[in-house]
DNA sequence: AACAAACTAGACTGTCTAGTTTATTTTGTT
DNA sequence: AACAAAATAAACTAGACAGTCTAGTTTGTT
């Protein structure tokens, strides 16, 4: 029987935090395999034993960090205050959709987009079309209990997230240096929830 | 007096076409100024005497493609009919966010916002900030006539612009191959016109 | 103790890049 | 025609990079 000896599972947990942090803040192409190994207190040879190349390495750690974001956990409570419930939601999604990790991934996985579709993809699934989904249900809920009038609630789901992105988003996306202040996003979304609300009332 | 030849006009028009489809297609790192010379059809050092630096010329290729990129034009027809308006800009809007060449420099724009900031600005008040604020002149025209009661047109088209945005444009975004069809991105539209309004709605 | 695989450090190859230099040609202006 | 700046082509510098290789060390398993 051949003798056998695992890998460093620490290490390729080094080399992952080390990959997934140079390539979300410099992008693909910007990050070189002798920084990761560097930063990662390993030497290159173990990076290439871990992970056979460039490219995958890349692919595994999007992917490692696509598993550490399932964050956004929409725990029903009583749904009889759709305003609380959804301005609750509202203000856990663009908070996550702001932060600094989502942000990163976000960006690497659309720029990447045309060089690794699947990538780009797996991104997509785990993030915004699961949060979709999870929403939707929400609002099949609040339409099956006759809070709300949702006819179509992936269509109520979209209309909703899209729309409490609002400025904040986009000008953290652009990385702006003068961003609209909390207490404006905060009437933003209040005003935003109203108006879902609205649109989607009973009668 | 010293004799005097201003440099081709035409050229430097080259190397901007060259560089902007180059830059959008495969990025800034990626791409060489070897391979924009060649591609303009100039040499190299053409290059460096109309722009000093890959950074230069980077900058000066978005500024360049921002300003060709002004088209969305919202004249004013007759407002009586809000949900023809609101369709035809809905419309016209997904179909420019989600066109080849709008979503190329949005998707440089934003990965390089760190980078290069005022590039990224650049764009946002270009894009994004310049429809926002025609769209709130809009909304402000359907308030004043009393069409719709929008009591603040800025968050009123924040969340039309951003609603409408839809599953399309994320799957533009990430390069998902299976897209909904354009028969499902009309009713969606649609249906978010009819909310929108519904929302809106006098009284 | 013996073995084999994991790991290290660093040199190495071949390729690519931004930017410079140089020598030559073209072209508009006076 | 004379001039000077613009443009070209190609060689060059200096450095970075992916990936391989080598020679030696550590470490877990049998």
């Amino acid at each position: 029987m051949v003798n056998k000896r695992s890998k460093n599972e620490a290490k390729r947990q080094q080399i992952l935090d080390a990959a997934i942090s140079l390539f979300t803040e410099q992008g693909y192409a910007a990050t070189s395999m002798d920084h990761i190994a560097k930063n990662a207190d390993v030497s290159k040879q173990t990076v290439y034993s871990h992970f056979g190349s460039k490219d995958e390495l890349f692919s595994a750690s999007i992917e490692y960090k696509c598993e550490s974001l399932q964050i956004l956990d929409l725990s029903l409570h009583n749904l009889s205050d759709p305003q609380a419930i959804l301005f609750t939601l509202a203000k856990n999604f663009t908070e996550f959709i702001t932060s600094k990790e989502a942000c990163a991934v976000h960006k690497i996985c659309v720029f990447e987009s045309t060089t690794y579709p699947q990538v780009s993809e797996m991104f997509y699934k785990a993030g915004p079309l699961r949060v979709t989904n999870e929403v939707t249900l929400l609002m099949e809920k609040l339409h099956e209990q006759k809070i709300l009038n949702i006819e179509n609630p992936k269509y109520a789901a979209l209309q909703f997230l899209n729309m409490m992105k609002g400025e904040l988003w986009m000008q953290t996306e652009f990385n702006i240096k003068e961003r609209i202040s909390p207490e404006e996003v905060e009437k933003f979304l209040r005003d935003s929830v109203a108006f879902f609300v609205r649109g989607y009332a009973i009668k």
